[in-house]
RNA sequence: GCCUCGGUAGCUCAGUCGGUAGAGCAGGGGACUGAAAAUCCCCGUGUCGGUGGUUCGAUUCCGCCCCGAGGCA
């Protein structure tokens, strides 16, 4: 089984140095992991790695989708399996940065998740939704499949109707894609970082507003120029949909700035309880450089 | 100086016709298989501004004081 290494970690929390110092010290080129990394034109709010920060590391999976086009982990994975593939022919060790939980399952193990989205069938379910409401689709699902039902929040909507879904186009029940022993696809090594949450908040706040500094708004309003609507994927970003009340009139910049910050942080929460999951994860203080670099050097070395 | 309205959870505020109080947000914890930076679940004791009084019992009624906001002078 082939060896990878990541970096997980909560927004703001530096994985991205981290990442290209393993690079450098270890033959790596590095994979971004980051469901909003992917889309191009949006820099400066998706905290994207600048040419001079990569230090001549090649990084793979940012600037892949267009802004204006839903992308999905589906697409991810299957992009970011040719992309290993093709470092470890060349010798390379693949170093996978980035904080998007979902899309590092994606990586690690196999997909069974039920093929793409059904545009047609999901607009169905939502008629329905409209018409009878959560609790009587959530009931629908524990007639097809009552084990996925009982893990599922009946006001988890959009849980509920993906699982309705899944069934619909595959004809197979979620609960039973779901191979409950995950076969992992790569031997990892997963770096994950964490602070003190104190810490991390002021860096996230601090961060927001450096965004701003460095012209977020204007990136926001090239999108728009574009024809990136708030109705795109891409823009449901934090640091992006915020804007949407302050081009309206709602929400000054400081309410707005504010927000950002708040969003950012449950989101950070969010990540680190994610990361918590995989009982395989080593975890350092983003400054522990030596620790970390014995870590996978230990690991690259072991069998 | 007088009058009015406020002072309740970290913040914004409900409420108790007198039986020691509850929402939203923040914060904490958790879930997560193709929208995931999304979506969802769980967690609320705080001298109810201070101090006297009435009362079996006051955060709630009354007096005084302190602190805000506004009005009249």
């Amino acid at each position: 089984m082939s060896k990878i290494i990541l970096v997980v970690g909560a927004t703001a929390s530096g994985k991205s140095r981290v990442g290209v110092d393993l690079a450098k010290k270890f033959n790596g080129e590095i994979i971004s992991c980051d469901s909003m990394q992917v889309y191009k034109d949006m820099n400066i709010g998706t905290a994207k790695i600048t040419p001079e920060e990569m230090q001549g590391i090649p990084h793979y999976m940012i600037d892949v989708a267009n802004a204006d086009s839903p992308f999905s982990v589906g697409e991810y994975a299957s992009m970011v399996d040719n992309v290993i593939n093709d470092m470890l022919s060349r010798g390379k060790i693949p170093i996978i940065v980035g904080g998007t939980g979902l899309y590092v399952d994606g990586i690690l193990y196999p997909m069974t998740f039920g093929g793409n989205k059904n545009t047609q069938i999901r607009d169905e379910l939502e008629r329905q939704l409209d018409l009878y409401g959560k609790e009587y689709m959530h009931s629908m699902l524990t007639e097809i499949d009552p084990e996925d039902a009982q893990k599922i929040h009946p006001n988890n909507v959009k849980r509920v109707l993906r699982a309705l879904e899944i069934y619909k186009i595959t004809g197979n029940r979620k609960s039973d894609l779901q191979e409950k022993d995950k076969a992992l696809k790569y031997q990892p090594c997963m770096i994950a970082l964490d602070l003190d949450r104190q810490k991390l908040y002021q860096r996230i706040d601090t961060r927001v507003d450096k965004m701003i500094e460095m012209g977020l708004i204007n990136e926001i309003k090239l999108l728009l120029s574009k024809g990136i609507s708030f109705e795109c994927q891409s823009m449901q970003a934090i640091g992006y949909k915020e804007f949407k009340e302050y081009f309206d009139g709602t929400n000054t910049l400081e309410q707005t700035v504010d927000i950002i910050k708040r969003n950012s942080r449950n989101y950070a929460k969010r990540q680190l309880t994610w990361f918590k999951r995989y009982d395989f994860a080593k975890w350092f203080s983003p400054d522990d450089s030596s620790g970390i670099e014995k870590e996978v050097k230990s690991f690259l070395e072991g069998v």
